[in-house]
DNA sequence: CTGCGTAAG
DNA sequence: TTTTCTTACGCAG
């Protein structure tokens, strides 16, 4: 299923490979794999280009912890997944600037670095927000201009900072771009067919396994077990051997790190599984008044997520849960919805997860809800006899909120208890928020010439 | 099919 | 190894 078509070498027309068959250099299907430096932190720095240089960190939600790092942050020992309460008193001390994470920044210079790729490759596959896959056939001779030129043109287009690692496998276009990401003298490029042979495996020796993509903790731990600690061993593992006593997914890994693809570019996943709306409370919740307030704010959020996705969903499960390790009585509601007819409409979503509210338990601290909607389908397409499809007319309404939110910013208007104005007690702390430069029209970064 | 574990960034 | 959030896949039952 997940087999990739062979790399054809120059012409597979017969006709053309028969009249020009010297002419024609070979050619190779490669992947590239892009990716920028500490993408939050280098966002930020693109319009406050005063952090260059210095220790910078991104919080997450509710600037609970470190989850982007300047390398002037690693080096000076601030880790990921810092909590910055603990960070905070060093923060002088070190020089360290912190921001609260602006997600509509980093979206919007998202898109951009992956317009700038599309302009170099005709085959992209956006795998993150900061990363992506890119296709190149052509004579190897190019392959290193071709990274060049990518990664100058994103620096002078964006002002952001790259990394391309190049292979014949997206496992071994990862693994390249590591090495680029390691070795200040590759200058940010790395052709895995370009490294000698005798250097590669040394490389690989010195490579923990877990530094492989798609091997994580549990899997390195499991093969350690078993005798295979570096990405050398792993490569020289027998696949057979592999997939019977682990996973046909590491098989295809062992196959691409020898150089055999069997991981397909996806160039578009037109519609995703399932929309996950989720967010842990500033402080927390204790009663179905406030946490109505919550998940209908919260359904209102989804709505409009599926509706720029122009998607539709046919069941929703709303939760809530305590925090993790707290001293206090912990309890997880949770339920699950059957929507009557596909639909984004935030009133049919907000009343769906209103099914939560009787399942609380008053008094109980609740530290983190959310929504998850599945079994989406494309916006427009109805079942062809739903004798319970919604008639257009409640469809209205989302369009309506979602133009004036964007006139007005995002908490300008709600259904019922959520259109408050003021920040509710249990909104998302983001104290350190610089502002949105390029997509809010009242927060445009201002030029002097 | 659902739930759980693993992995990714 | 998590004090974030989101998505996907394979495997077990």
């Amino acid at each position: 299923m997940n087999s990739a078509p062979r790399p054809v070498a120059g012409g597979d027309d017969p006709e053309t490979a028969a009249r020009e068959p010297v002419l024609r250099a070979p050619s190779h299907q490669l992947f590239a794999l892009i990716d920028v430096n500490s993408f939050y932190v280098s966002c930020q720095r693109v319009f406050e280009p005063w952090l260059n240089g210095r220790p910078v960190v991104v919080l997450s939600n509710n600037d609970g912890c470190c989850i982007a790092l300047s390398k002037e942050a690693k080096d000076a020992g601030v880790q990921m997944g810092e909590p910055w309460f603990k960070l905070a008193p060093r923060a002088a001390r070190l020089g360290l600037t912190a921001r609260s994470s602006n997600y509509e920044l980093y979206g919007d210079m998202s898109s951009r670095v992956m317009q700038v790729i599309g302009e170099h490759s005709p085959q992209v596959e956006i795998y993150s927000i900061d990363e992506a896959f890119a296709g190149y056939r052509g004579p190897l001779s190019t392959v290193l201009p071709f990274a060049r030129d990518l990664r100058a043109d994103i620096r002078r287009k964006l002002d952001l900072p790259v990394c391309v690692g190049m292979g014949p496998t997206k496992t071994l276009a990862k693994l390249a771009n590591g090495l680029a990401k390691s070795f200040d003298h590759l200058h940010g490029v790395c052709i895995w067919d370009t490294v000698p042979e005798s250097a590669r495996d040394t490389l690989l020796s010195r490579l923990p396994v877990q530094k492989v993509w798609g091997v994580g903790r549990r899997m390195a731990e499991k093969l350690q077990a078993a005798g295979i600690g570096t990405v050398a061993d792993l490569r020289h593992a027998d696949p057979v051997v592999i997939r019977r006593r682990f996973s046909v997914t590491l098989m295809r890994t062992v196959l691409e790190l020898r150089g055999e693809p069997c991981i397909d570019l996806e160039e578009s996943r037109d519609l995703q599984d399932q929309l996950i709306f989720s967010r842990s409370f500033a402080r927390p919740v204790t009663t179905a008044k406030e946490m109505e307030e919550v998940i209908s704010n919260y359904a209102q959020r989804a709505a409009s997520r599926l509706r720029q996705r122009s998607s539709q969903a046919k069941t929703l499960t709303v939760y809530a849960r305590t925090a993790a390790h707290s001293p206090w009585a912990q309890h997880a509601p949770s339920t699950t919805v059957p929507l009557r007819s596909p639909t984004s409409d935030p009133l049919a979503l907000t009343r769906a997860a209103k099914a939560l509210l009787p399942l609380m338990i008053e008094g109980t601290r609740y530290a983190k809800a959310g929504l998850v909607l599945t079994e989406l389908s494309r916006a427009g397409e109805q079942l062809a006899f739903d004798l319970f499809a919604e008639p257009a007319q409640e469809d209205s309404l989302g369009p309506l909120l979602e133009e004036i939110r964007s006139k007005a910013g995002a908490n300008a208007i709600g259904l019922g208890r959520s259109g408050m104005k003021t920040r509710s007690a249990w909104e998302m702390r983001r104290d350190m928020m610089s502002p949105r430069f390029t997509t809010a029209w009242d927060e445009v970064l201002e030029v002097s010439a």
